[in-house]
DNA sequence: ACTTCACTGATAATCATTCTCAGAAAGGCA
DNA sequence: TGCCTTTCTGAGAATGATTATCAGTGAAGT
């Protein structure tokens, strides 16, 4: 599988990446094989702006997103024990999971 | 201003209800008035998958979103102190602002 | 060799959103 | 009031990301 490289590409950056090693591809299957390796848990789906970005880690964790250049890292974001029980008490959901965004300025674009 | 009504309702719902009382309203009207209030502070846009809910309440806060029927709800989410310096630390990121995502199911749907 | 069946690429279709552009409405002003 | 300018609007086309369709290819089994 060429998908789930080290960053967190979008489907047109695979696209073009795929299309390097195999050069008759066409979108569609680079679609289906992402949507596949979702389905399959081997890969997480982060959706940013219009976009869907793809990432290699599937375990729960958290993002930056750079304002400025668009770049994406995976970060752990620490939650306190009763957080989620307090979510859940002021809205009357059950959570089952939860992803947090953060938004600032990375490394290169400071 | 027709928008802004006390739930999250997305561009095609908002269009609908503006239309009961304009009925002769185009949805680039809708969408450029929408996007005019966004840029104008007046109200917040949250993205779910692949369309854009609207939020009157613009101070910052979090959200719950029912895996269901898609509801969206407002939540506060605590955040530790220490939480966003460590997040910083991590990944080198200098972080202005922040979005928690729970996922769950809605009291109507359990 | 023959059938089956999953997989592929090209292309059309879809969905949300944005752009374009001619016409309507609103305001200013002599 | 009549004229001009500017802004706003609706209709529909255009866009960008994604998904569906469908005939063709190739491997696998018999």
């Amino acid at each position: 599988m060429v998908e789930a490289s080290d960053d967190h590409p979008s489907a047109a950056v695979i696209y073009d990446r795929v299309r390097q090693v195999l050069p008759g591809i066409g979108f569609a299957t680079v679609y289906r094989n992402l949507s596949a390796l979702v389905q399959a848990g081997k890969i997480r789906e982060v959706r940013l702006g219009e976009t869907s970005q793809y990432d290699r880690r599937v375990d729960r964790h958290d993002h930056v997103i750079c304002g400025k250049c668009g770049r994406l890292a995976d970060v752990e974001f620490p939650v306190p024990p009763g957080a989620l029980a307090f979510a859940e008490e002021q809205s009357g959901f059950v959570i089952t999971d939860h992803h947090v965004e953060l938004y600032g300025l990375c490394p290169n674009c400071l």
